[in-house]
Parts: C-alpha cells; sequence; structure tokens
DNA sequence: TGATTCTACGGTCTC
DNA sequence: CGTAGAATCA
C-alpha cells in the first residue's frame, strides 16, 4: 500500500521524513491525525522500522485508541505482536512507573511499584486534612488556590524545601508547610498525584541509567501530538525518550495552545527550532475542514495575537455561510434562540450534528433548559464525571484500599459507609494513633484493637471492619476484578443500602454500580488486573467521553480541542466571561483566551454561530449583571459575518421566519405549553393560524422618515421609557401594535387582543422572550 | 453516633 | 441554584 496517496506534498514530506527531529505546523483541520498515522505506517511497511521501536503520545486516551485503530486498519494484513505504542503521557508515566519504578524507592523514601494514584478529589481531600491539622481557616487561605500553586510549583520542578528557602511573607511560609506536608502524605500512603506521574517518571530516568539506556535503544522513533499544550516535566521527558538520536517528531500549532494553566509551556513549540537546530519545519495549511468563511473569520480573530510563528490557512472548499453573530437580551433568550435554531438545523438535515461551546460550564443549565422544552436530546460533556460518582468512588476506594491498605485516604472515604459505627472520634484516636507511630491509618487500626484503648461499641465495630477488609484481601488474590468488586459490593452492605434506598436518586446509583460492574467484567475480560482496572479508573478524562454519533452535545472549549463538528455554537461571547475576567488584566492570558476562542471558532465545518447575551444572571435569583459583546467578536471580519438579533430583534424575526421554515418539528415538540418563547415560533404561530403577522418594531414601523437615529441598545431595556409623542397612545392601551412594559420581559408590542377590559387576553411579543399570553389585570403591565 | 435540616457561600478551563 | 459544612435533633 502507498501511504502517501491522497497527501498534499507537505502532508507527504512529513510522513515520508525519515530521521532526524521534525515539527510540523499543523493548521486547524490540516489533516494531522492523517499525517501521524501514515508516517507511522510508512515507517514500519516502508522503511523497516520495528513496530515496537516507535512510541506516539497524545493528548487524550480516546485520541491514542483512534489513533491506534486507524494505524492498525492502514496496517491490515500485517501482525506485529508488539504494535506501535499510542498513548497520553500520563498513561505512558504509569505503565513505566508500575513495570520499572522499583529503584524510585532510593529517591522517594517508601515508593513501591503498587502506588496509588490520587486524583483532583483526593488531592482536595488530602489538603482538606492539613487544613483540619495546621487549623488552617480555608477562607484565609483558599485550598484551591494552594493546590494550585502546589502544582504549579510541581510543574517547575520545586519542591517544598525550595519553596521553603524562597518564602518570605507569613503566607507563602504558611503554604510551604501545607506543601511540605503534602508531600509527606503522599509519600506515606505510597500515592502519586497526576503531577507525580511525570515527575517521578523524569526522576526515574535520570537517576536509572540503564533503564534510560534500553528506552533509548528500544525508541527510535517517537511521536508528540498536540506539542504546544505540553508542560516543562513532559518536555524532559521528551528528551529523556528521544536520547542521543533525536528522532522526535512534534506536532503541534501555536494558535492552539489553550492549557498555560495547567503548566503547559508555549515556548516549547516557539522554541523547538532552538532545541534542535538541525529540525526540518514543515507547515500544514491546508484546511479540509471548514469554509471560506469560517477560516477567515478565525484567522481573523487570532491574527491579534503577537507571540505567534505565523501561518496562513487556506481552503479550497466552499465559501459557505456567512458566520452568524447573535445579539440576545439576556442569557434566557440567549438558550431558546440557540436552541430553536438546533431544531431548524436538524429539521433541514436530520444528519447535522451540533455541538454548543462554552468557557464555564454553568453555562450549560440554561442552554440544557431550552433544549429540553423542545425535547430534544443532547449530551453534555464533563460535569461530574461517571468516577466521581459518590457510589463508584466509593467502591474503588474499597478497591483501592484491598490493593494498597496503606492508602490512607481511600480508607477515611469508606470507613464509615455505610454506616458501622465508626464514627468521628473514632477516627480522630485512630489519627492520633497513626500520627503518633509514624504509621498507617490500617495499621493503627489494628494497634487500637491489641491495646484495648476503645470503648466496647467502637471496638467491636472497628473489628469488624478490620475482618471485613481482610476477607476482601485474601479474596483479591483468587477472584478477577469484576468478581471482587461484585464481593466488595455485597459484603460491605453497599448494596443493601442502595437497595433500601427507593428513592429515584437510589436507583440511578444502582445503575451506576451495575455499570461499574459491567466495565469491570469487561476490563477482566481482556486480563486486567485490579491495579490495571483503578489506572484506568483514574487516568480516564472528560474528553474520553465524548461520544461522536450524539446530534447535539455540550461542551467546554477546552473539551472540544481535536474535535469537529459540522455546526458549531459558542455561546456567552461577552467581555469577563470570554475573555474570562481572570485574563483582562494579563496581556499573555488574554492571548490564551483568543486562542482559544479560534480553537472553538475551527471546530466548525459548515456553520458557525456566535451568540452573546446584554444582561446574564449569575445564578437562579441573583439580578443580572449587564454585560458588553466580546471584544473577539469585534475582531472577527465584518465581511465573515452577519449579525442577527439585538436591538433590531423584531425584524429578525421576519428575516428567520421567512427564511426558514421549521413548523414541522417544532410543532411536534413545542406546542405544549403555553408560552411561544420563540423567534421561529413566533412565525410559526401566526403561520399556523394565518394570523396577519405584525412583527416590525414599532420605531421602525412607523415608515414615515425619522429624524432621530435608532434608538440605542439602552432603550430597549426593560427599565426605558416608552418613547414618546408618538400617536395613539393613551386610547390604544391595549391595542393591536401599541407597547407596554411587563415587570419580568420588559418592552414589548402587543400584537392581538382577546376580550376587553380587565379580562382581555392580551399577546404580546417581548424582543427576547418572545411571545406571551397574558390576562390585562394579572400581567401588570404598564405602558 | 447518625440522620436531618439549615445556612452561608460561591463559580474558569483539567490530565 | 446547588452544595458543603455546621448545627440540631432523635
Amino acid at each position: 500500500m502507498d501511504f502517501l496517496e491522497g497527501l498534499n506534498p507537505q502532508q507527504a514530506e512529513a510522513v515520508r521524513h525519515r530521521d532526524g527531529p521534525l515539527l510540523i505546523l499543523a493548521g486547524a483541520g490540516s489533516g494531522k491525525t492523517r499525517v501521524i498515522t501514515h508516517r507511522i505506517a510508512h515507517l514500519i511497511c516502508s522503511q523497516g522500522v520495528a513496530p515496537w521501536s516507535i512510541l506516539a503520545v497524545t493528548f487524550t486516551n480516546k485520541a491514542a485508541q483512534e489513533m491506534r485503530e486507524r494505524v492498525l486498519k492502514l496496517l491490515e494484513g500485517r501482525l506485529f505482536s508488539d504494535g506501535p505504542t499510542v498513548c497520553t503521557f500520563h498513561s505512558f508515566c504509569v505503565r513505566l512507573l508500575r513495570r520499572f519504578g522499583g529503584p524510585l524507592a532510593a529517591l522517594r523514601p517508601g515508593f513501591s511499584t503498587s502506588f496509588a494514584i490520587y486524583d483532583d478529589d483526593d488531592q482536595m481531600a488530602l489538603i482538606k486534612a492539613i487544613y483540619r491539622d495546621l487549623g488552617i481557616d480555608d477562607k484565609a487561605l483558599s485550598s484551591r488556590a494552594v493546590l494550585a500553586m502546589i502544582s504549579r510549583a510541581k510543574c517547575a520542578k520545586q519542591g517544598p524545601e525550595e519553596w521553603k528557602a524562597k518564602a518570605s511573607d507569613p503566607a507563602s511560609k504558611k503554604i510551604a508547610e501545607i506543601y511540605d506536608q503534602y508531600e509527606a502524605r503522599l509519600r506515606a500512603a505510597n500515592a502519586l498525584d497526576f503531577d507525580d506521574l511525570l515527575l517521578e517518571s523524569v526522576r526515574l530516568l535520570q537517576h536509572d541509567q540503564d533503564l534510560r539506556n534500553s528506552w533509548n535503544e528500544r525508541l527510535t522513533h517517537l511521536m508528540i501530538d498536540e506539542y504546544q499544550d505540553t508542560n516543562a516535566n513532559q518536555y524532559e521527558l521528551m528528551r529523556l525518550l528521544a536520547g542521543k538520536q533525536g528522532n522526535v517528531c512534534v506536532v503541534g500549532d501555536e494558535d492552539q495552545s489553550i492549557y498555560s494553566w495547567r503548566g503547559a509551556d508555549i515556548r516549547n513549540i516557539l522554541d523547538f527550532q532552538k532545541d534542535f537546530p538541525n529540525a526540518t519545519v514543515i507547515r500544514l495549511e491546508q484546511n479540509y475542514r471548514s469554509t471560506k468563511s469560517i477560516l477567515a473569520a478565525a484567522s481573523g480573530v487570532v491574527a491579534n495575537n503577537t507571540n505567534r510563528l505565523g501561518k496562513k490557512l487556506w481552503t479550497a472548499g466552499a465559501e459557505g455561510d456567512p458566520v452568524v453573530i447573535y445579539e440576545a437580551v439576556d442569557s434566557d433568550a440567549e438558550a431558546f434562540f440557540i436552541a430553536d435554531m438546533v431544531e431548524k438545523l436538524i429539521h433541514d438535515d436530520s444528519r447535522n450534528r451540533i455541538a454548543i461551546l462554552y468557557r464555564t460550564n454553568f453555562q450549560s443549565r440554561a442552554i440544557e433548559e431550552a433544549l429540553r422544552r423542545h425535547g430534544r436530546k443532547y449530551k453534555v460533556v464533563g460535569g461530574v464525571s461517571f468516577y466521581q460518582r459518590a457510589e463508584i468512588k466509593d467502591l474503588l476506594c474499597y478497591l483501592r484500599l484491598v490493593v494498597d491498605p496503606a492508602d490512607n485516604l481511600a480508607l477515611l472515604r469508606i470507613i464509615n459507609t455505610p454506616a458501622r459505627g465508626i464514627g468521628k472520634t473514632t477516627v480522630e484516636t485512630l489519627e492520633q494513633i497513626a500520627l503518633a507511630h509514624k504509621i498507617s491509618l490500617w495499621a493503627a487500626i489494628q494497634q487500637a484493637l491489641e491495646q484495648q484503648e476503645l470503648g466496647p461499641r467502637a471496638r467491636a465495630a472497628l473489628t469488624a471492619f478490620r475482618d471485613l477488609i481482610v476477607e476482601l484481601r485474601q479474596a483479591s488474590h483468587q477472584k478477577r476484578v469484576d468478581e471482587l468488586l461484585e464481593t466488595i459490593y455485597e459484603r460491605t452492605g453497599y448494596k443493601l443500602m442502595l437497595e433500601q434506598d427507593h428513592t429515584e436518586e437510589g436507583e440511578t446509583r444502582e445503575a451506576n454500580v451495575a455499570e461499574l460492574l459491567r466495565a469491570a467484567s469487561e476490563a477482566a475480560d481482556q486480563g486486567e488486573s485490579a491495579v490495571e482496572f483503578l489506572d484506568h479508573a483514574a487516568l480516564v478524562s472528560d474528553a474520553d467521553q465524548v461520544d461522536e454519533t450524539a446530534q447535539v452535545s455540550l461542551l467546554t472549549m477546552h473539551n472540544a480541542k481535536g474535535l469537529e463538528f459540522p455546526i458549531v455554537f459558542v455561546a456567552g461571547m461577552e467581555e469577563g466571561l470570554f475573555p474570562h475576567k481572570r485574563s483582562l488584566d494579563s496581556p499573555a492570558m488574554l492571548e490564551e483566551e483568543r486562542r482559544l476562542c479560534y480553537v472553538a471558532m475551527t471546530r466548525a465545518q459548515k456553520q458557525l454561530f456566535l451568540t452573546w447575551a446584554r444582561s446574564r444572571r449569575k445564578f437562579g435569583g441573583s439580578p443580572p449583571e449587564p454585560s458588553i459583546p466580546s471584544r473577539f467578536l469585534r475582531e472577527v471580519p465584518p465581511h465573515t459575518a452577519r449579525k442577527l438579533g439585538g436591538v433590531s430583534s423584531s425584524a429578525e424575526i421576519d428575516l428567520l421566519g421567512e427564511r426558514f421554515e421549521v413548523r414541522h418539528t417544532v410543532r411536534k415538540n413545542l406546542y405544549t405549553g403555553k408560552t411561544y418563547n420563540s423567534v421561529e415560533n413566533v412565525a410559526n404561530f401566526f403561520k399556523e393560524r394565518n394570523i396577519p403577522v405584525n412583527l416590525r418594531p414599532p420605531d421602525a414601523g412607523q415608515a414615515r422618515p425619522q429624524p432621530q437615529p435608532p434608538p440605542p441598545a439602552e432603550a430597549k431595556q426593560p427599565a426605558a421609557a416608552p418613547a414618546e409623542a408618538k400617536g395613539p397612545k393613551k386610547k390604544s392601551k391595549l391595542s393591536q401594535g401599541a407597547e407596554v412594559t411587563h415587570p419580568n420581559y420588559g418592552r414589548g408590542s402587543i400584537v392581538r387582543v382577546e376580550g376587553e377590559g380587565p379580562d382581555a387576553k392580551v399577546t404580546v411579543l417581548f424582543p427576547g422572550y418572545g411571545l406571551k399570553k397574558l390576562i390585562a389585570k394579572y400581567a401588570g403591565l404598564a405602558d
């Protein structure tokens, strides 16, 4: 098979490149996955490189799996006992440490290859425990912030000692103390956090020359995807693994670097040519994904950044529809617009896959609600992930404890779940014993029982708990993971606890456990041990659960990295939200926000909507806060975009009503409620009934030449007074075409009146809210 | 000790 | 609005 077939010249050059460092600057949608997979196949089949000497590192497990499948497909017919390794940095490190990590004990006292992995929940629990013991108040010193600082220190390979040395003010001394404790407890529990996985792998390879040599001999070709988002430890790891041969091929796009806050260093890609002076550089600039409009819009935005290597993306594709910029009155109206448009687009073509992207997770709620009104199914990526659910974590903590009794955090989590009479005081006693003798909590239990320091009740409870764990421990030697988990589920009383909970919540929790058991049995079928299963669970990411067949997906822009969708909405394009307020005073962070915007926009293949709301409420009851459009909207070149909504929001109804015919889809789903909340439904409502639509805005409606310009945006705000001195105001208080103000919906125009007097039913169009049918005497309308 | 209610508080992005 | 931790009661 010819692996160069169908590639453009630059892609082919990258695939053909055999030895020496290679930097591939791959613009969005330029087919880099194709290049990587073809290069792997080409190296193996045409250049005689042994499959096992190739390592490709991707950003997510999902990307790794996809890449593996694609390579396998290319290699069809050729079987290899030990194929190329494709995985993420983190999973590579876990495997490395589990198999070859023994010598690390010399550098890290207490380390053994059966270490536990602490995820961010565990890390937080650990910090909280330290706060308790040191008597620190979370309000005085945010634990989240401290955890972030510790993580950053680790990325920069700075231990507690270094931190302590340069700490001058009391606050950073305190942090040094927490950091110190944090490290000590991780070691005592033989646990590694995510940063440690990378850090300790680096230290291991630096320390153990034999190990390094053997890897250098084995790995002749190294490839790293999403190189712009690697951090210092990953960089170090790459250098150690690449060895002297330096056959390292990195693929990335400096315009898509969006993870500096978690330690990614954009300089890694900007300086690659300095680090490897003999590097070949190939630019992939042909985009195969998006229309000309979308590409031009996105390029126009990112062109405002200064820190770039620079490339010019182009496409042979169609011009396509202009990007739509939609201005909504408030966040609910924004959500309604999106939901309605989703209906229309799916009605137009049921194969349309749609993504709704946002900066922060809380934005999903309003959009979810709007979608639900249409009965539209959607998939949210992220949020509370499966493995974070309480019942799942509990059972996995039992498993962790069975695998490694020193795992204090796991023990603390489940020692009294389900409740078995081991209360706070008992646990505190255990903690004191553990602290005094520098032993694990598990060991402290044994000791407490021997020394008879406890009351009879606690004693009995503790004995039962110990026997339970010992029993499970013995079972673990003979059973598969799934059987073991099942035993845990039953013997710990967890099953009973859930069965007795007859609420809906209890039932979903049971279903979740069933799902976990199913996953475990799948893992066991593939020969995974309990430890491997736990590793797997610890390293799944939100992005791994993206379902690409889902019709409507909701996800953060960060999670959308590497994905593509025919239609994309980017919601919440407002200053302070996107770009996020925490980046406003730093030019570097602003540039990262802009890159994030570029990433979001370039996910779209055919059509792109950017929406923003003039006011947004942070949570339920709080008053809406006014907002101004994101600077990124201004940066979209005007000729690539079309504006909808805003001041002319009722004019746009005509526009949409004419252009789109949605009625079937919408009717089916929507005509159940009393309100008709959306732009298209408004038009629809009238079409259905053949009622003449008078939706022109009152101002523009007076077609007479008007001296003054259209009112500024503020004039449309609820509080604003209606335009005075306009014709038959008094008499037509409740007549068609008149304007009224509603306490909740603000200003609107009457489109229909049924009946008279206080009992009259009035149908009013509120820009941004759509049609509302109101009873005059209850509605509190004012003119 | 355990279960329930109450209150205060808060919100980037994530392997 | 949702949650975590405190306060309270059985």
